[in-house]
Parts: C-alpha cells; sequence; structure tokens
DNA sequence: AAGCCGTGGGG
DNA sequence: TCCCCAAGGCT
C-alpha cells in the first residue's frame, strides 16, 4: 500500500458514496447531510438494531411500520409489550426486541427522553453493543467512532490481505478499520463501508473492477479478493423433532402460549407443544382427539426441526377469540403450524 | 468466552 | 436441496 494510502482510502470511499450512497427511509443521504440536514437519533437506533444480522429487504417494511406506529422513543416506550412483539413477529432474533422496549425505556425514565450522544454512553443501553453503539455516534452524532461490522470486517481484510480467520482476526481488523477512519464525516464513512460491503465488496464474486478502493487493495493486488475473509469451520446442525398442538373451539378461538423470555424464540406466542429432541415423547395440552395434521421443517442457526403438527376441534378456558388472532403476530415457525393445521381443520 | 439466538434469499 | 450468510448482542 502507498504512503499515506489511509487518507487517500476514505477521500475515495467519500466520493464514491457522494454518487453512489443507496437510498433508505432511515437515512439522511450525503447531499441532505452535507445542507446541515441530522438524521433523527430513534429512527437511527431503531434501524441498527432491526440490521442486526438482518438484509435491509427484510427490515425495510418492518421499520416503516414501527415508525408509524410509533413515531419516536416516547410512544415506544409507552407500548405494550405484546404489541410491540407482535409487530416484530416473522423478524427473528427475538432479544432484540425485548431489549428495544427496555432500552427504549431506559431512554425515556433514565436520559430525559433523549438518547445518550457518545458511543460509550450508548453502549450501556440493552440490546446495544459495541457495533451498534459506534453506528449511532457517528452516524447521529458524529462521533469519529470506529464501526466494524461484517461488512467492515470483509472489506477490510481484502483491503490490507489479512489472511488470519475469523473470529480471532477482529482486533486486528479494528484496529485497521480505525486507520482509515476520518474525522470528518465519520456517519457517511460508516454507511459508505456498508454500502460498498454490500454492493461491491460482496460476500462471492466481489465485482473489483467498479470498487472505488482497488488501487489500494491488497487483496485484489494479491489475487486473494474471493478467498478472503477466512472463517472458522461451523459446526454441523443436528435435527431435533417435536409435536404441535393445534387447537380450535367451535367459535374460532385458538389456543395458544406465550413462550417464556429465555431460549428459543422467547417471548413469543406460540402453540403447545413437546419438548424438541431426537425422540420427543407427545404431550398434548389436554386430553382430546388430536388427529394428524400436516409436517412442518424449519431452520435455525444451529438446529434443523421438524414438527409433527397435531389437530383437534375443541373449546378451552383462555382460547384466544377468532378475531384476536392473527397468524401474522405469531414468529415464522408458529406461522408456518398454523398453515400446516388448515388441512386437517 | 464460546455457544445461543431467526429468518429469507442467493448460489 | 443444502449451505452460506446479513448493519451482533447476551450470557
Amino acid at each position: 500500500m502507498r504512503d499515506g494510502a489511509e487518507s487517500q482510502i476514505s477521500a475515495d470511499l467519500l466520493e464514491w458514496y457522494d454518487r453512489e450512497a443507496r437510498v433508505m427511509p432511515w437515512r439522511v443521504g450525503p447531499a441532505e447531510r452535507a445542507a446541515g440536514e441530522r438524521p433523527d437519533p430513534y429512527r437511527v437506533w431503531l434501524s441498527e438494531v432491526m440490521l442486526q444480522q438482518t438484509t435491509v429487504a427484510a427490515v425495510r417494511d418492518y421499520f416503516r411500520r414501527f415508525t408509524e406506529r410509533w413515531p419516536d422513543v416516547a410512544a415506544l416506550a409507552a407500548a405494550e409489550d405484546a404489541d410491540v412483539m407482535a409487530e416484530w413477529a416473522g423478524l427473528g432474533y427475538y432479544a432484540r426486541a425485548r431489549n428495544l422496549l427496555k432500552c427504549a425505556r431506559a431512554v425515556a425514565n433514565d436520559h430525559g427522553g433523549r438518547f445518550p450522544e457518545t458511543a460509550d454512553a450508548l453502549r450501556a443501553l440493552p440490546g446495544v453493543g459495541p457495533y451498534t453503539a459506534a453506528a449511532i455516534a457517528a452516524i447521529a452524532f458524529d462521533e469519529p467512532a470506529v464501526v466494524v461490522d461484517g461488512n467492515v470486517e470483509r472489506v477490510v481484510s481484502r483491503l490490507f490481505a489479512i489472511e488470519a480467520p475469523l473470529p480471532g482476526a477482529k482486533p486486528e481488523l479494528t484496529r485497521l478499520a480505525g486507520t482509515i477512519t476520518p474525522q470528518a464525516r465519520p456517519g457517511d464513512h460508516a454507511q459508505a463501508m456498508m454500502d460498498l460491503g454490500a454492493t461491491i465488496c460482496t460476500p462471492r464474486n466481489p465485482l473489483c473492477g467498479l470498487c472505488p478502493l482497488r488501487r489500494d487493495c491488497r487483496g485484489y493486488a494479491a489475487g486473494l479478493q474471493t478467498v478472503l475473509p477466512r472463517k472458522a469451520p461451523k459446526p454441523e446442525k443436528p435435527t431435533r423433532r417435536g409435536f404441535a398442538y393445534v387447537a380450535v373451539g367451535p367459535a374460532g378461538g385458538v389456543l395458544l402460549e406465550r413462550r417464556p423470555d429465555k431460549g428459543l424464540l422467547g417471548g413469543t406466542l406460540g402453540f403447545p407443544g413437546s419438548d424438541w429432541a431426537e425422540a420427543p415423547e407427545p404431550a398434548p395440552p389436554f386430553r382430546a382427539e388430536w388427529q394428524p395434521g400436516g409436517q412442518v421443517r424449519h431452520t435455525f442457526t444451529h438446529c434443523h426441526l421438524e414438527l409433527q403438527v397435531m389437530v383437534t376441534r375443541a373449546a378451552r378456558p383462555g382460547m384466544v377469540a377468532r378475531d384476536a388472532f392473527r397468524p401474522g403476530d405469531l414468529p415464522t415457525l408458529m406461522r408456518k403450524v398454523w398453515d400446516a393445521a388448515q388441512s386437517a381443520l
């Protein structure tokens, strides 16, 4: 790499971003930002939490619905837990939704309704880790924080041709990311790194011919752009099985239960079921003539799941009324269970 | 500190 | 079909 290349890299990146920045509902574009417009910290925070391990395409509609229903942090802080969980249903990683509410209430109650303005202070909020704190500080408050997400790890590992595998190489990648983080326009720099990683410096088949940083990319020079970053191999996913029980009363009521906050699908609504294991025992929630419905296959982060859906027509106390039940309020697995039950109902 | 925690799209 | 993986955080 050429001498003084770090400042050249950030300048080239920002020049590219000024031309190519993607338009997003939570983003203040480079031209508006230069004209003095500032992003709403609430919207920056909400989008960053939704975007944790989640694609932009998946987030868009959720972000729109959340901000229409809860336009500011005070409104969200006053929301019911069940309403937020229902609105989050389908987006995954449900601890984020629980922490989202905790965080909104902390901001409302302990910070006078305003988000803290430094990465260190933001880091203390529930659901806000090193990445999210740095991103909010840079984008909303112009702090030259070093923002390191999966995109930045990939871009930097290629730019500097770092062959050590992740996650061990993360501290070194963070240090190197710091060397190309400018004092001016830190928010645009962070968003430019995301855009570059998402559209040019992609995981497979990076479009190096279009890359504004190609001149200074050691990985490209060494022909390593498609093999970096190296990663530790992933463990195999075991397959678990179980039963799920869908009871529908004569008036259309549905038996649902809320799962405990800890563990898989924590805090979400769903149908009663058995343990999930290699050879699970049936565990109907009450005595009835349970008929087999369809089967459901679903894959989580760390295991495959196959559920045998069982169905009965029976009324029970505590059922959710037909009009109050919306499958869209359930996590995806339970929507699949509901769909698989329909054939037998 | 390594394992746990969803989902949908792309190759 | 199957694997990869996407703007990570928590414990």
